[in-house]
DNA sequence: TATGAATGAGGATTCATTCAT
DNA sequence: GATGAATGAATCCTCATTCAT
């Protein structure tokens, strides 16, 4: 992603840099209005105060400032706002503070969600970065059920690397369901209950 | 849907019924092979052997023709093909062989199952439609999870609609990463995996 | 326009007769509802309760039936239903009559009347198949006016044939005013004015 | 009419300003030549020299160019080239010296008044537009007609409202006949016997 | 850097007319 | 005579991208 950034050089002046952040700021908009398919290139520039050409002096296409504004997302729902996650390590807090803060995430930026699940449908370079991701994700949560089912704190009879992709759908498509598509379901509610079902599915000892 | 088929009246001839037939076979071939996005009108006449202008005798558009489609699969994917659940009445074997059956029509659709989730995610109509075929799917086993809390056989801790929406996508979601984005995952692990995890999520007691 | 007709053979069974009768009432129907231009053969078709083929067994298409139903139309501004004029010799009483007669007939037949002006503005033939017919009863008139001129009953030092066209055309447009695009006048109001003008305008002389 | 072309934004740049008159000089020449129906914006688009997508930069369509041709042409029936009117009071000489300005104009923009004609018989815009001037104008020469008759020099029995219609159709009306039907009257002859025909409808006295 | 005008490819849709049954 | 399915030509309009000022 950071290769296509930068195959169209940075701002060299302040007014520059102002231009290509205001254009950014105007996407992000734009893209959460009208999804991706129906935004449009003019939309943005106009919605950014500068002229259609001026786009392109800072980005290649719709797909590339596309790139740009997925990623400031993608690294809030990596990092995310509150943490105060220290000395939990209860496994079952661990799972339920996790779950939280990714639902929290979703909730805050369910529009651009519902434009990333788009795109990731559309273009074959979103849908590999994606599925990276997810496999990168999985493999991280497969480890640690692999290390409960050695410490005897988890069912041992489940594929690891299965239930992680399983349990984090589960998760992320619910988000899905109730941030995107507005089933109405409370927010505690979804946190707890789909805690409960990791803990469940994973035989979940409390230590 | 079937109102929407019914605005063109279906052919009155032997060659109308072959032409309509035509028209619905080549669809859904384009529609496999391109997407809905980039499937032409002129394709899928071309496919048909037929006159462009001939599709309209049939259909309005590419909306309706793929409504035709859709519906031929959505049958299959309620009515799937082996059945031989007779005498079938354990819950772990029921939700075995349901998830199995599921996954089977999936993987056997897979092409256009991603179509369908494509034109969920631009089509109002499609996406309504789907929500509440998903809505009353998951009415269903809320109810099955209700009955067998109350009989003491599943933990009565969880909310049996949330419950039924997670366990579902999980399943769909799972088969959407395995058929369509060819996460390599064996089937048959696939399907035991899944089932454990519903097994251990409702903490099914076998009788 | 009797040669237009006969192109297709008159029919030789009651049925094909029944058909026919049946088409040129349908045109008529759709010409008043959609007007020349938006006039579908298939509607036509469809109001007479035939396949649209059947169509092509009597006409030739849009214009030769528009020619059928005009003709009926036609028939009727030149020989209005009620007459009674037995016996009225005073030239204002006559151009009275005259005027009375085809406003009348003007205001019955409306919706088809600005048919046949929307196709003598499209069609050639009809443009000028009306202005011969407008020519002719122009030339009339102006028999009329010159003998009243001869006679020393009408002002002298008026063309009489552009007198004739001048005079039918004020009455003929304001019938368009008033009965198509509903400029409000009351008809009797409308009669007696246009009368008075023609008078004025003639210096007409009661004997 | 005019909140119609400012739609799209007027060209900012002298160029841009040349493109959009280039385009209505066209749109002219093609609605001259092909009639309004027959009318394609990509014969607008070559005749001024121009891309085809070049043509919606400054009009939304067909309507909307044919509106600012529509203007130029209007403008210029109301503001009549030669005027040299001045000093002229007798009402007959007023009369004649209308007619005389209206005819002019619109022989010599015969073509486009054909068009005109075509477009208020689709459009139903255009046709309410020409409604109300064609009002506004009976208004005005009523008010005149009222005048006459208060000061004795008209006869006092005409309905002001529908002799001003009626009269001013009749000379439109001719003006139509003449210059776009090519119904052979020498110019001078039209004019004065029309303005004979107001004088003597009008009874109109010479001071 | 910024501007905004110019470019032009590309597919849906309608409906009069024909003709095999 | 009646049917109704098949044909296919023909134009509109959008919008990403370029480039001369």
């Amino acid at each position: 992603m950071s290769e296509a950034e930068s195959r169209k050089g940075l701002p060299r002046t302040k007014r520059g840099e102002r231009t290509r952040a205001a254009l950014i700021a105007a996407a992000r908009e734009v893209f959460e209005r009208d999804g991706y398919l129906d935004a449009k290139i003019s939309d943005i520039s106009k919605a950014a105060g500068t002229a259609s050409g001026s786009f392109y002096t800072y980005f290649d296409g719709k797909e590339e400032i596309f790139a740009a504004v997925a990623e400031q997302v993608q690294e809030e729902m990596l990092h995310p706002h509150v943490r105060g996650r220290t000395g939990v390590t209860d496994p079952r807090d661990l799972i339920e503070a996790a779950n939280r803060d990714y639902l929290r995430s979703y909730k805050r930026n369910a529009r651009l969600m519902a434009v990333l699940e788009e795109v990731a449908l559309i273009n074959e370079d979103f849908r590999e970065l994606r599925m990276e991701r997810g496999k990168a994700f999985a493999e991280r949560n497969a480890k640690m059920i692999s290390a409960l089912q050695e410490s005897g704190r988890a069912s041992a009879d489940l594929d690891p690397m299965i239930t992680a992709h399983a349990l984090s759908v589960m998760v992320s498509r619910m988000a899905y369901l109730v941030f995107v598509q507005n089933q109405r379901i409370p927010f505690e509610k979804l946190v707890t209950t789909l805690t409960q079902l990791w803990v469940n599915a994973l035989q979940l000892e409390s230590d």
